[in-house]
DNA sequence: TAGCCGTGGAGGTCAAGATCGGCGTGCAGA
DNA sequence: TCTGCACGCCGATCTTGACCTCCACGGCTA
């Protein structure tokens, strides 16, 4: 009846399974089980002692690493907000003609998506909006990528600056929901064939509007 | 300095200011309370003291009109989801013109996005997805919005159902997603010229897909 | 005027974030 | 090789905060 009673076999060393780590290593360790956690539960049904056990460690060691649960959070958060950013900036670097840059943007926001530990979850179906670091960060990113896309658009049209940032946040929305609703169905569609569908509505949304020169088609 | 000076002038009987309230009456006022403070503070903020305060009643009577906090939420919810499909459903039926559906979608979302009670937050933005009656309720008015553009796609094009879901889904995500920046960045672009980029933006973006008959632009 | 019913403040319970003393391991030096 | 030391780890606990009910009070009806 004794509490205590808990039968440890420790194999010899003491530790369940990874033994004693150094500490960066353990670090990362930690990061991996708490993306886990947070991307299956969200922030706040996410406890520190699901993290500590998925770790296989104990919840002391995960405030020895981290001061809280939050920086824990924006720690990840910080990691793939950056991610997506670079995945953004590379695909409008890759080439200058501009339908092409429309089709490898949505094909970056589709591989971001598809990544297979779901952490696009964190920025895009985050439940801690109401934090202010968190809100801060996440409208970065839309600001971010939108403003990447916006000088694209602002090169080849007469549109003013508001307004060749709203269809950019636009294009980078239409992009970010069809991807996950692409990925939500679970495999309806390849992907290739929704990256062209999807590419296929924006660019030639975007064509339209008026260039420099007089180009544009009006409506 | 005492936050407890709140200067109640109770006017005569001992209720805070509205007296006693025919059973409905209250319910209708709790349900506006609540939203002034989900909508200010999410779920998780919000405390049911707040609300109860906000009401200017006690906790107790909050308990006898719900039966907890969850639920309170869901009768939310359930109202601005249903506004919002009925609203996109307005907009579809005005007209038979699909440019004409467009805007009036758009336009749609817009004034929905605009409405003064900031109530598109807890469709839009809960903090509460992870609990599954609130994640199912919100993909069931994605799902319900998405279907009925999608049936306008269908009627005109000769894509498969799947690829009009996910087209319809893209635009109806590009509508709110623009909505809400434009409502974020204060009113820097007038509402209908936004509204007038954005369903420009999604008209030419669909009526290029290939029609009924082949009048369609193949890319 | 007497009873009833709804209201209000104070309190219970519990989950989850955050923390303190003890233990065991591996290494440095003689 | 033996011994002392330092470090990383763990069980057990504290505290806070939020959801959810119990005893007194005052207006309405017969």
């Amino acid at each position: 009846m004794t509490a205590s009673q808990d039968t440890d076999e420790r194999p010899r060393t003491g530790k369940t399974s990874t033994g004693r780590l150094p500490r960066s290593a353990r670090r990362n360790q930690l990061l991996g089980a708490a993306e886990e956690v947070f991307v299956a539960q969200g922030y706040h049904a996410a406890a520190m002692d699901d993290i500590a056990e998925r770790a296989g460690v104990s919840k002391p060691v995960l405030y020895q690493h981290f001061p809280g649960k939050l920086e824990l959070y924006l720690a990840l958060l910080d990691k793939h907000c950056e991610a997506l950013v670079e995945a953004i900036r590379g695909a409008l670097e890759a080439t200058t003609d501009n339908k092409l840059r429309v089709q490898a943007t949505t094909e970056a926001y589709f591989a971001y998506v598809a990544a297979e530990s779901g952490a696009f979850r964190l920025v895009f179906e985050s439940d801690l909006t109401n934090e202010a670091a968190v809100r801060e960060r996440v409208e970065a990113v839309t600001r971010a990528t939108a403003t990447l896309v916006s000088k694209v658009i602002a090169e080849d049209t007469d549109l003013p600056e508001e307004e060749a940032m709203l269809l950019a946040v636009g294009v980078c929305g239409l992009c970010q929901i069809t991807a996950r609703f692409w990925l939500a169905q679970g495999g309806t569609i390849p992907k290739d064939e929704a990256v062209r569908l999807v590419s296929s509505l924006s660019w030639r949304g975007l064509k339209g509007f008026p260039m420099h020169g007089g180009e544009g088609v009006t409506h």
